[in-house]
DNA sequence: CTGTTAGCGCTTTCAC
DNA sequence: GTGAAAGCGCTAACAG
C-alpha cells in the first residue's frame, strides 16, 4: 500500500528527515518528534487557540531546532490564499524602471504590500520586441496571486481578461473613462490647468506644450487637455503649432522646433519633467535665458527637478502615495469580501513654483516678433 | 463521510461548478464532464504522452470552454517546483529602481526569466527606514521560489541564511572575495584601470577620483583600486587629496571641492556616470571647459552618458547581459542537478571614448599652478 | 491508451 | 486541549 518516498524507508525513525539532505522537515516530522498530532503542531505554529502554552512552546522550539520552514503551497491549497499580489504592466521592465514616475509608484506599492506581509510578483511584456500581452501572465493563470495591480496603460483586452478571470485588481495611473473600475489616478487635467494658469497670470500669452506619445489620451492627453482648458478660460486661442508631440525623450528637439517656427513663444509646458529638463538644457545651450527669455514648467516633480539650474517649476504628483493607495485598496478588496464598490481615487496634482518660471520678457520685442508677416498662419 | 463543499450539493450534476460563482473549475470537473479519469485530463492538458489525439482534443476544448485555469499551487506541491525565482536586494525598491545600473540588470533578469517561462518575485528591505533584512523574505521561507537572485550587496548573514536554507542562488554585482559562490560581476578594476590609463596616455598627471559610498570595498572600491593601480604602473604617486568619497549624488560638490584644493587637477574619474554627469554640469557651470580645461570620465555607460554635452567618455558595463547571465546561471542550477560547481562570471568593462576626455591644457599654466607654495602637501 | 490510487504538506471540521 | 480523518487540486506510479 504505502509507497516509500524517495529511497528512505519508513522504519519508525522519527528523525530520519533531518538527516536526509533532500528532505525538508514538515509538520509531520515535528509531530512525530514531539509525540503529538499534526493538527496540534499546525495550531501551535500558527498561534491558533487550542494548545496548552507549554506544549505550544515545546513545539515551536522543536520546529526551530529542526529548521522547519512551512510549505506555503500546501497551506495555500487549503486556505485558498497565497498572500501574494501580482504586478502587471504592458511595457518592458527596463522601460518601466527607468521612468522615475513609475519607479516611485512601484516603491510605494512594494512598501505597502510588504507592510501587510504580502509578497509581490512581476510581469511585464516579454523581451525586447515591442510585443504586447497576448494572454495573462502565468502567475495569474495559475492562481499564484490573490490579486493584481495594473500599472499604467495596458491593452483593453487584458482588462477584459482580468475581469472575466474574476481576479480582484486595481489600476494605478491608467484612466479608463468608460468602465467603472478600481483605479488610483493623478489629477492631470487640474495640474496642467494650474501650471498654465500660473504662466498666464505671469503675463505669458504664447505658451507652447511639448508632449510625448500618445498625446490624445492617457496622462499626456489629460495634461494637454488641462492646458487647453486654461487657455480657453483665459480667452487665449489654442494654437496647433504651439504643440509638439513625439518621442518622450525628445523634449529638446520638440522645444527647439516650436521655438524655431514660433519665436514669439515665451513659455513652454512639458508633458513631464524628463521632457522639461531636456528642453531646459537645449534652450539654455542655444542661448535662451530661463526664465528671462522663456519660462519652463514640467510635470511630476521627479527628484531631479529640484536640482536643475534653475530649479524647475513643476506639478507635483505623489507617486509613492498613489502606489500605496493602490496596494491598500487591493488588500482591502482581498479581505473585506467585495465590501466597497469600485471607485476611482484621484490624487491632487500640486503646482510647485520654483525658478524656471517668471514673467515674459518686456512686451516690445515679443510683439515685433509676433507681427512678422512671414509667421506661419 | 463526504462533506459537501460550500453549499453545493453533489447531485451528479457534472456542470454544477460553472454555475457556481465561487468555484473555479478543476480537472475533476473536466473529467466528470468528459467522462474520463482525472489522470487522463492531467495528461491531456500537460501534453504528456498516453492520450489518444482525439480524446486530448476533446479534453482541451472542454477545458477551455469551462474556463479552466490550473492551480499552480497544487501542481507545485507534488512536483516540488514553483517555476518562480525570487529577487533579493537589500535596499529600498525605489533606491534600486532609480539607479540606472540596477534597473538594467533587473530588466535583463526579467527578460531571461520570462523567456524560460519562470515568474519573478521581489523582496526589498522593508519600508522607509533604512532597515536591513533581519530574516529571509517570506516567499523564500515558505518555499515559494525555486531559487534566488541576489542583486547588489546584502548583509553577510543573509548569504549565510541562504546557504543554510539550501536555496539555490546566484549573486549579481556583489563580490564576496572570500566565499566561493555563484556570482556575475563586472570587471571594475580593469575598467577603471583602462580609464585611468587613457587619461595618463593623453598626458594627464593630476587625476582626481570622485567616488560614492562606500569607497573601500564593493564596486566603487574596486574602481578606485583600478585607478590606483594604473597610477602606480605609470609611476604617478597616489595622492589622497585627489580623492573624494561621500554621497553618491554629490559628484558635483566633490569635484568642485577637489578642484578648489587642487587647481592643478586636469582630469577627473567618477565612480559612476551619475556622478560624472553631476561633476560635468557643475564644472561647466563654473566655467571650466570640458575637455579643454578638464577631462571627465565616468563608469557604467548609462543611456544618458551618450547624450550629455560633450558626450561622456565612460566605461561600458553590459548590465543587461549581467542580469541575463545571472538568471541563466540560476535556471541551469535548477535544472541540471548541481551539475557545475560554483563559479564567478566576470563581465569585461569596456572603455568607451567620447568627447569629455582630451589632452590636458598646455603644460605651462598647469605647471605654474602646480608649484604654488601654498598647495597642500 | 486509460483508470486506480496514493500522496505532496497543510488546515480544518468533528469527536472525544 | 488534543487527536483522527478528510480533503484542497494536482501528478505520478502502477495496473490493466
Amino acid at each position: 500500500m504505502h509507497r516509500f518516498r524517495t529511497a528512505t524507508f519508513d522504519l519508525e525513525n522519527g528523525k530520519r528527515l533531518q538527516n536526509n539532505k533532500n528532505m525538508k522537515t514538515t509538520i509531520k516530522d515535528i509531530a512525530r518528534d514531539v509525540g503529538v498530532n499534526v493538527a496540534t503542531v499546525s495550531r501551535a505554529l500558527n498561534n491558533k487557540p487550542g494548545v496548552s502554552p507549554e506544549l505550544r512552546r515545546t513545539i515551536q522550539r522543536r520546529a526551530a531546532e529542526l529548521n522547519y520552514l512551512p510549505y506555503g503551497q500546501a497551506r495555500s491549497l487549503v486556505t485558498r490564499r497565497t498572500e501574494t499580489v501580482g504586478l502587471l504592466f504592458d511595457m518592458e521592465l527596463g522601460t518601466l524602471l527607468s521612468n522615475p514616475f513609475y519607479s516611485e509608484v512601484l516603491a510605494g506599492i512594494e512598501a505597502e504590500i510588504r507592510q501587510h506581509d504580502y509578497s509581490l510578483m512581476f510581469a511585464s511584456t516579454s523581451g525586447e520586441p515591442v510585443q504586447h500581452f497576448t494572454a495573462l501572465p502565468k502567475f495569474i493563470v495559475e492562481h499564484r496571486v490573490d490579486g493584481v495591480i495594473v500599472v499604467g496603460s495596458v491593452e483593453a483586452n487584458i482588462i477584459d481578461m482580468l475581469i472575466t478571470s474574476g481576479q480582484p485588481f486595481v489600476i494605478v495611473d491608467y484612466h479608463l473613462p468608460d468602465r467603472h473600475l478600481d483605479a488610483v489616478l493623478a489629477d492631470n487635467v487640474r495640474g496642467a490647468y494650474a501650471a498654465t494658469e500660473l504662466l498666464i497670470g505671469l503675463g505669458h500669452r504664447t505658451i507652447a506644450f511639448v508632449g510625448g506619445e500618445p498625446l490624445d489620451h492617457g496622462n499626456f492627453g489629460e495634461r494637454l487637455e488641462g492646458y487647453r482648458r486654461a487657455l480657453n478660460d483665459a480667452g487665449i486661442p489654442f494654437q496647433d503649432d504651439l504643440v509638439a508631440g513625439g518621442g518622450i525623450e525628445n523634449g529638446d528637439l520638440n522645444a527647439l522646433q516650436i521655438l524655431a517656427r514660433r519665436p514669439d513663444t515665451t513659455a513652454v509646458i512639458a508633458c513631464n519633467d524628463t521632457n522639461a529638463i531636456a528642453a531646459l538644457n537645449a534652450l539654455q545651450r542655444k542661448g535662451y535665458g530661463v526664465p528671462d527669455r522663456i519660462s519652463i514648467v514640467g510635470f511630476d516633480d521627479i527628484p531631479h527637478a529640484a536640482r536643475t539650474h534653475p530649479p524647475l517649476t513643476t506639478v507635483h504628483v505623489d507617486r509613492r502615495g498613489m502606489g500605496r493607495a493602490a496596494a491598500l485598496r487591493l488588500i482591502h478588496k482581498l479581505h473585506d469580501n467585495d465590501s466597497q464598490p469600485e471607485c476611482e481615487t484621484v490624487f491632487p496634482a500640486k503646482l510647485v513654483v520654483r525658478e524656471s518660471s517668471g514673467p515674459p520678457p518686456a512686451a516690445k520685442p515679443a510683439d515685433s516678433e509676433a507681427v512678422l508677416p512671414d509667421e506661419r498662419q
